[in-house]
DNA sequence: CTGATATCGGACCAAACAGTCCATAACTTG
DNA sequence: CAAGTTATGGACTGTTTGGTCCGATATCAG
């Protein structure tokens, strides 16, 4: 998972997987089948270890405000823990990699929706309890939020510093401005 | 540059780029130098003939919520055009090739700095006219707003339609609420 | 201890890769 | 038109790629 995420799928051969696990490429072929379904392993990882405690952030017990606030502090330290894996494995290898292989593209788009489909979902309840603007679209605006979650990972793997992008973060409190 | 946008970096091969360009190694070489040499004159094109015209609309003359619905009207536009060159060739394929090619790396924050610079300065112009919230950051906003852009191109690239994300555009109004 | 079974290690393979080379063809220019 | 220069075509090279294979090693049951 850590190679993928820091050298993209194409940018990732064998020899640099088995090297980084410690096995030889019979045993990384009995376990695993090839490439592309260590990459499906990775990802799932990735989803299980990395994604979903960010997600969780959404369900914080806090104001609506409050919750996002706090996933996106979460996106911004994923991003940015790590100098040597930068920015987000979904956002930056996936996403190339829905490119040339076309059999990644739907895994692509189902690892995007189940981001926005969270965040549409606690606003959902915001807007049941009323701490949404009457007109709002909840599908509509979990969509950006989890399109500027997905804009602060690549500026992440551009190299932003974490201070500089909890700013940005902190300058999208507009989105959720009370009624 | 179409076939690094569709296919990524790593994804291309010289022979899928002589055959698209219609010419031979050896001219390919002559004139280019190589791959990397090539990719960064596609993206040169791609800013030149692509990005800027999408940037221009910030300096549509109107209000500052209007020109900046302006670009995002263009970023989605641009993003889900073709088919076969979905999102964007920076978000996409320059964000994953920055990992594998540390070259790359310094070009794709630069690619980025470009836009989040132009919006910024928009913004500033709008705070000097008052029309952004007394305590806005701009140069933040403008961050936040290149992030949401960059998001909606990745969102672009795992096949959403047009519609769709105009709605998630719209539905990040409230960043440039009046004063 | 023995024999069956599962795992491992490293050599091996064909294909694809980026990049080079030189003989030929097409211009340019005096 | 002819000499000099530039662009082109396609064969070639050494390396790296993802993937396979089989002998050696470890595990475990009886």
């Amino acid at each position: 998972m850590r190679v993928f995420w820091a050298r993209g799928y194409d940018g990732t051969s064998i020899d640099d997987l088995t090297a980084a696990m410690g096995l030889t490429r019979s045993s990384l072929y009995q376990a695993f089948g090839g490439k592309e379904a260590l990459f499906r392993a990775a990802l799932d990882r990735y989803g299980a270890t990395r994604i979903a405690p960010v997600l969780a952030a959404l369900d914080g017990g806090g104001t609506v405000a409050e919750d996002v606030a706090a996933f996106l502090d979460g996106v911004v330290a994923l991003g940015t823990a790590d100098p040597a894996h930068r920015g987000c494995l979904v956002s930056c290898a996936l996403s190339d990699a829905a490119g040339a292989h076309p059999g990644f593209a739907a895994l692509f788009a189902e690892r995007f929706g189940v981001v926005e489909a969270t965040i549409a979902e606690r606003l959902r309840r915001a807007a049941d309890a009323s701490q949404l603007p009457p007109g709002a679209d909840p599908d509509a605006l979990g969509a950006a939020i989890g399109a500027l979650a997905h804009g602060l990972m690549l500026r992440a793997r551009a190299g932003a510093a974490r201070e500089n992008l909890s700013k940005v973060a902190a300058a999208a409190r507009p989105l959720l401005a009370a009624a």
